[in-house]
DNA sequence: ACCTGAACACCGTTCAAGT
DNA sequence: ACCTGAACACCGTTCAAGT
């Protein structure tokens, strides 16, 4: 059985999750996969090809799938950002995988430039959800600030074998950016 | 004029800040100063003995003498909390530095551990300032959490290029982890 | 006390040759 | 269409030898 690029990126994946960029190396990955690390380059041009091709299929994941999950589930916007506090609860690969990119971006311009993209996606639709539960505009974009940076700085946490929030926190965290003033 | 330890852990600093751990390179450093890599090796055990002074000396910068600068400026609680706050101003390469090091931690299990106890440290200098500050124990707790991620989550932010908080949204953090039930 | 220089291992990349 | 195998460059590590 030979090998399709998909295989390259997935193997690429779990090599990310579990150590950073830094470990997507061609040879360990050719190695895993029962072949020589020469084949690699029948797949891709170089190691970045395959990091570009990882990068791309995450940012899929990342902000759409998210987003439209939370929309099909939930209805009301207060019912959605109760929603997407709860994606932070989701498996610690995914966390993994999110700060590695971050990490990643940080020494990257261009890794950097496409992280910012998602970034802003992100908290313009928290924002949007507390302007439509009630919150005047100005306000409204120093919570979607907090809660965002919350969301980050959980992913770190977890990342780092820090214990998920429980719902008390989210809970909490909730009636704080939508209490009114 | 031969170099020192010092030398070495200084410009490892500045590569860990740049370009994480991984850029922390024996050649590269080694070139950058002036001397053959072989050098190095009257200095250190090898490139984790580096790697392992790095940390020491950050993880003294990070807490004791963060806490010790706030409470030496400050005399209130809600004073201290507004003063922890503005620290996460600082310089951009503090803030890089530190999520170098969280990112390190996601796949080292020795730096982990090292990590939790800054984490615990600093949460629960924040969690004594809220209880205080007049917040009930188990609330004070669940605010402390809130903070600290955000703290977390602003490092992550600014090391990747994105602009530090404002006046504003401190204002606002303050306003809600402090208040009232 | 500190540094050089040569050696070796590991991995990214290339490429001619195989099936 | 996909893979092997050998080659070369880069960097971590060792160590005998220099000053």
């Amino acid at each position: 059985m030979s090998l399709g690029a998909e295989d390259w990126v997935e193997a690429a994946n779990e090599a990310l999750a579990s150590g950073g960029v830094d470990a997507v190396r061609v040879e360990p990955l050719a190695e895993g996969l029962g072949v020589t690390k020469g084949s690699f380059y029948w797949h891709f041009a170089d190691r970045g090809a395959l990091l570009d091709a990882v990068l791309t299929s995450w940012e899929r994941r990342a902000t759409a799938a998210i987003i439209e999950l939370v929309d099909a589930r939930h209805e009301t916007p207060r019912a959605r950002l109760k929603g997407l506090l709860d994606v932070t609860q989701m498996p610690a690969a995914g966390a993994r995988i999110e700060h590695a990119i971050r990490v990643w971006g940080a020494r990257d311009a261009a890794i950097q430039r496409r992280l910012a993209k998602i970034d802003v996606t992100r908290e313009r639709y928290v924002r949007e959800l507390l302007v439509a539960s009630g919150l005047e505009k100005t306000l409204a974009e120093t919570r979607a600030r907090i809660l965002y940076l919350v969301l980050i700085g959980e992913f770190t946490w977890v990342s780092h074998g820090g214990a998920a929030s429980n719902a008390a926190f989210r809970e909490e965290l909730f009636t704080l950016v939508t209490a009114k003033r």
